[in-house]
DNA sequence: CTTGCACATGAGAATCGTTATCATATATAT
DNA sequence: ATATATATGATAACGATTCTCATGTGCAAG
């Protein structure tokens, strides 16, 4: 259950909350903006404000709930914290994103980031490249 | 000659264009924001407008000169394009950036691209991390 | 060395994504 | 059921970036 996923994490349960999160659960995309996500849900009919979005997407990212990715264009997208870690590597045609998970990858960083003297707590890793065979061409 | 260097790629020589390049070349710090290049080229005496540094920085970029770097925080920053290819650790306490090249990780990459059929054209890849011993804290 | 003209510039307005403010509403402990 | 701390939605404010437009300038042709 959302409620209790939001209990477990120190947070309030309520009604914006829950909308949120479950349209992310719900939703084909697995990626998507904070003004998509407000759209998304003004669109079918539910009331929330756009600041409550942004509000709740920060604290279940403090939470470990979704993740902030920074892809090209400086957009800013989210994605639930489901299943285990891995990157991405997105279409610059169509806008596709596909996930990836290299174990190889991974243990490199580390050894990498030690060598230098830092001790690793995060990484962004993110592919680009044209999709081929059904690409649907360009996002509008 | 920095002349030459915008001769070469089809654009116009321009004192203001020129100025952003020297300084860019002449720098300590290999990574900076437009505002930050903005500051130092004002506050050094020159003459310049914030808009032509955003325009002259994406020129320089579509151009192959310079590239743009979206680390944490969503500030972007700019690097000349000097030497091989690289990746950049940067540390989440002082900002200090570190570059690195991994031969391992490059060729895993177009690797995993090819395998879920993309052609891969490009990759953005940064470690975050606590840089340990000399790290100067915070930055202000 | 002039001159013309396409292109570049600087100042400020406009825009975009995001965060802060504030009066009102609501979840939770009692 | 009620109190109280916290959350909400509308809107203002904000920082980063881009656009607008009147003026200035690189450079090629005369």
């Amino acid at each position: 259950m959302e409620s209790e996923e939001l209990r477990n994490v120190g947070l309030k349960v309520t009604t914006p909350r829950l909308k949120i999160l479950s349209f992310l659960e719900s939703a084909k995309e697995k990626h998507m903006t904070a003004e998509t996500i407000y759209r998304k849900l003004v669109d079918s009919g539910e009331v929330i404000g756009l600041a409550t979005v942004y509000r709740a997407l920060t604290q279940f990212e403090a939470a470990g709930l979704i993740t902030r990715h920074h892809f090209e264009g400086g957009q800013t997208f989210f994605e639930l914290e489901r299943g285990p870690h891995h990157d991405h590597i997105v279409c610059i045609r169509c806008g596709r994103v596909e996930e990836f998970y290299d174990k190889m990858i991974e243990e490199r960083q580390r050894e990498i980031a030690e060598k230098l003297g830092f001790t690793l707590s995060d990484h962004a890793m993110t592919l680009y490249g044209e999709c081929s065979g059904g690409c649907p061409a360009a996002k509008p």
